[in-house]
This record gives C-alpha cells, structure tokens and sequence, in this order.
DNA sequence: GGCAATTAGTCTGTGTTAGGACAATATTTG
DNA sequence: CAAATATTGTCCTAACACAGACTAATTGCC
C-alpha cells in the first residue's frame, strides 16, 4: 500500500523520468546481465504475484524492451528475456538508480545502517 | 508499494475477515470516536491521495457504513462521519486488530521496539 | 501405462494507486 | 470591490494488487 511516502515517492519519480514504473524497472533490474528469468522467479524476486506480472511483463513487451520466449526443458514454462533495447535501458537506468538511493542513505553512518539492517530483520522473521 | 510480503498479508488477511480492505479500515479507524473528518485530513492521516480516497469513501458508504455531510463553514469541504452501523463495526474490528498486531510485536523486547523507531526515525527524515 | 496431483502462466473481477483536469468555493492582492 | 490565486473534492486514465478460476504441461503414484 505504501506509496504515498516521501522515501516512496523519491524511489518512485526519479524512474519516472525514464519513463518506467516501479514494478517494470524491478523487472528490468532483475532480469539484466542474465540470460532469461522465468516469470515464477521473476515473482519471486520482485514479490510480484504472476497475475499481476502478466500485465507487467505485456506492457514492457509493448515497449519493446523484453521479450518472451517458451523454454524448450518445460514447455510450461515463459522465460522472460531483455531485448537489445531492453539491455540499453537496464545499462542507462540502474547504475544511476542506485547512485540515486546511495546518496540519501550515506547520510546514515555504517552503525546506523548496521542497526537498521538487524532490527528490520528481526521484524521480518515474526512474520 | 508493498503488499505482497508476509507482515502486509497479515495485517490484511485478518482484515479481510471482516469484508474490510488495508485502506478502508484505515479510513473507519480514522473516523472512529470522532464527529466527522474532511476528506482532506483523512487523506493526510491515512497517506491516502483524494482521488483515490473519493472511491474508497465511496465503497464504504455504499456499504452504509459512513456517510458524507457538507460542510457549513467552507462549502468547499465535505466532512466524513461514521453511521452508527459504522461505529458498530469499528468497535468491533479495531480492537481485534490491535490485539492482533500487539500479539506479533510482542515478542519483541521494549529496547529493540526503542531502537526500532530511533533508526526508522532517521530514516524517514532523509527523505 | 494411466490417472491424480502439482506447477506455470493467463484471465477475470474488485479494489487501490497516483497524476492531472476540472468545477465550485475561499482567500489574497491590487 | 475585482481579479488572481489557492483549496477542496470529483472524475478520468493507466497501472498495479490479490484471489480465484482456468488451461496446458509435467510429475508422482499405483
């Protein structure tokens, strides 16, 4: 439910201005330097549920930037690869993403993200 | 952003129990024990955008559960008042799910809760 | 081998999300 | 006072979000 925060709002709007949502550039994150994510593993990754990855991934095919294609070991299975273009905007994108978010959380000092880091997962192993 | 980890799926499937979503009980827990809020301060509390607060007041007055009242002094404003099947069911619901959530942080001692807040604290005003 | 159970992805339905355009009303300013 | 500006809530669009039903393919079990 999260947007609407401030931290949300940061993450979110600097991709904006490459034209992706934040749903598409996880996948666009997740599937650079591989050779094909499946969408299970996709979901797993990003904790997209496939329902809602089917129309994640159609809309960046529509874009151009990935494409999809049957694996040939279980033809159940879609294996979700970046296009040429694809590989571009993964290249463009993600070093300056994450430029992005290092520079708010330097402000934090190495004890403080230490102690972020350990009491948050402490929190998510009571669920 | 988030649903679709483990704390979110359980703060919202307890929900759920009671035919209510994340946003529309944040709105009833709002609206509990007081005389009416504007949608403006509804907004603000819940981090809910109003146009997206215009539907979810929607649904929940469909359900008869609150109602819309012009305001008197700004005619611009329209205050948000629980009907007393509204009170009914936040009397209900809210207290439950405290308990609910108490139950899960409870195992979690006061320092760590302290430290906790001290470092989540920070990292809200990086932003 | 053959049928049940499982798995992978799609589709449908309801609800939430932000952003921007809009109308009505209030406030500020010249 | 009148015009410019700001505030409040609604409507619209595109994109998510989950749950559950569905199809096709694979695996397990007898």
């Amino acid at each position: 439910m999260p947007p609407n925060n401030r931290l949300w709002l940061c993450y979110e709007s600097h991709l904006r201005g490459f034209r992706l949502t934040t749903p598409q550039s996880n996948v666009i994150f997740i599937l650079g330097n591989t050779q094909g994510v499946t969408f299970k593993d996709i979901g797993q990754q990003t904790l997209i549920t496939k329902g809602t990855l089917t129309g994640v991934v159609d809309r960046l095919e529509e874009k151009g930037l990935l494409k999809r294609v049957a694996s040939e070991d279980d033809r159940r299975r879609t294996i979700v690869v970046l296009t040429a273009k694809g590989e571009k905007v993964f290249e463009d994108v993600f070093p300056k993403h994450i430029k992005h978010l290092k520079a708010r959380f330097d402000c934090l000092s190495k004890a403080e993200l230490k102690e972020a880091e350990a009491i948050l997962k402490k929190i998510k192993y009571l669920f």
